[in-house]
DNA sequence: TTGAAAGCGGTACCAG
DNA sequence: CTGGTACCGCTTTCAA
């Protein structure tokens, strides 16, 4: 009983149901400025009514504009990549354009594979904590506009999520409350974020002459942070900075399992505000503005791709701490 | 010095180059044996030489084949989507389609200017949690080929993550426990997910002949699920099912911040394994499947596909309980 | 086995 | 301001 698919409408059905011709069709939609007000709410009328959207295939083929980005992250199931993601999504939906998802499940070569096949049907590229070479990254900005994110490659256009503030910040912070021994528990040691957070510690705990001990967390995840409490711990800290919130958390699990009231007995600090104020007690941690970063990687995008290549520019997003319930003066050593 | 970038060659330049017709080229790319082999071979050499490689738009606008699909979510940022967006994708991938995400933003007009849009460039969409009405979902569904994911319209083809038999699994495990008087605290009214779990609770305790109380989140968050705490409380259960694991961490947080302690004085069951064992205490809660689901609708979208439009199959997912360590005997009553 | 030509759905140039 | 028409690059009958 099925219908077969009734074919969506074409620009020349909607001329002969509004009775002008294909181009005034074509132009209420690219430059409504060349027409008539009542030509223009006329056809927009036919067309709503007809369910008629521009074909962006044979559009593409006649302008050489696809009207289609690619956005590539490592994990989409990564908390910290669905709010960017999102923002990304509604700041080019705003443009008019519509977005490749690619995940490249934290492997260059599939990351690879991705950008090769949309790359014939996109006008560009965001890669999100790309784990291409840095070369192969340049070759495909030889072939399409890039912007990337969280990856610092020199004449590329790119958005840098910087902790170092709101790392300094967490620093200050514990050592005004009285703190003088502070774990930073890291990630993934070649990570770009991770050197920085690692290095915003050392430096401002060495200027307020605080001792700051780095415990590795094997693995950047909630089961990596509660391995690392013990280490934590034996190191006769009061405190600790973790890589990110899930460290943070798993971190916190660990103590608790061990007996460790936070924040009476111990304090942490996360990184990247994924969980909200929904762990308890609610997590102080450093801001991430993933959303921030989405928005604005795809403006550098539309800026190129309206502009031509860029010269390469690096934008950099501030962080902050965010207190809320998990630090406080250092209780009686454990 | 950057070369102005050398015009990619077409198939014109091709079959002037190899002295055939472009319907000739053309052959030998995509039906290389109805051709004789040295007419391949050369044209190949020639295309070769050239650097020349088809244009999938073009191919695409001609053959109506475009080897994209669309996935269209409410809310890239709620953490039940993106293992299936994860699963989706991958799926996708490995039968070599490319993927539009889009977010409808929980709008039933933004997710039909999506569909719109995107329409003319796939050859399928899945839709999850779609927002969109009945008929905009059947007349979609008359342009393109669509798989739904926890939408239940007859006639289409969908998934459904039946969440009955976890449910029901939850009540009698909290039945056991020694439990008589537990809450339901739902979500969106309307939702098909929520009718099936609160359906499932209210038949269930009356298998058990326990009281099962209906207590309403004004909002499926973790906020929500704080503020619900007090009524939870008041309505003198001793557990509760709440609609999803961020409503149930926030009637733990609520809990908490009552004096009540979990799973000691008070036991808590979350729905759709987000949170994984990341809270504390760990949280029980009803397995989801996301991951199978966004498999089994790319399956079933491939299908469609293939086969041209299908009667509408309904592929039920079945759920468990997962104990974890938010649920114990009752305790004295607070 | 190969060539010629008619589209696919738009865009943009050229008249009027 | 609007209509007519030649493309965009490729696939696919239809003939030869």
């Amino acid at each position: 009983m099925d219908q077969p698919p009734k074919s969506i409408p074409t620009i020349e059905q909607v001329a002969r149901a509004a009775g002008v011709a294909r181009s005034t069709v074509s132009r209420a939609f690219s430059r409504p400025g060349m027409l008539s007000a009542e030509t223009v709410a006329h056809i927009m009328a036919v067309a709503g009514r007809l369910g008629y959207a521009p074909n962006q295939v044979a559009r593409a083929l006649s302008t050489g504009r696809y009207g289609n980005i690619a956005l590539i992250v490592p994990d989409v199931a990564n908390p910290f990549f669905p709010p960017l993601i999102r923002a990304a999504e509604a700041r080019a939906d705003a443009a008019g354009l519509c977005v490749f998802l690619g995940d490249s499940d934290e492997d260059p070569a599939q990351e690879e594979r991705l950008t090769g096949k949309m790359a014939a049907q996109v006008d560009g590229f965001v890669l999100a904590s790309s784990r291409l070479a840095e070369d192969a990254v340049r070759a495909l900005r030889g072939r399409r506009p890039v912007v990337l994110v969280n990856r610092d490659i020199d004449g590329l256009d790119r958005v840098l999520i910087d902790s170092a503030p709101g790392t300094a910040a967490a620093v200050r912070h514990l050592h005004e409350l009285g703190h003088r021994r502070i774990a930073y528990v890291g990630g993934p040691p070649f990570s770009w974020s991770n050197q920085q957070r690692r290095t915003a510690v050392l430096q401002t705990a060495g200027e307020l002459a605080i001792e700051a001990v780095e415990v590795a967390a094997e693995r950047p995840s909630y089961e990596g942070g509660m391995a690392a409490a013990p280490a934590v711990l034996s190191a006769r800290t009061t405190a600790a900075i973790a890589f990110d919130d899930l460290v943070a958390q798993g971190l916190m699990a660990g103590l608790a399992g061990l007996g460790v009231e936070v924040p009476a007995a111990f304090s942490v600090i996360g990184c990247d505000d994924v969980l909200g104020a929904r762990t308890y007690p609610p997590l102080t941690t450093i801001s991430a503005r993933s959303t921030d970063a989405g928005r604005a990687a795809i403006e550098m995008l539309l800026a190129q791709i309206e502009a031509g290549p860029s010269s390469g520019t690096a934008q950099r997003l501030g962080t902050e701490l965010i207190v809320r319930a998990t630090t406080a003066a250092p209780g009686p050593s454990p």
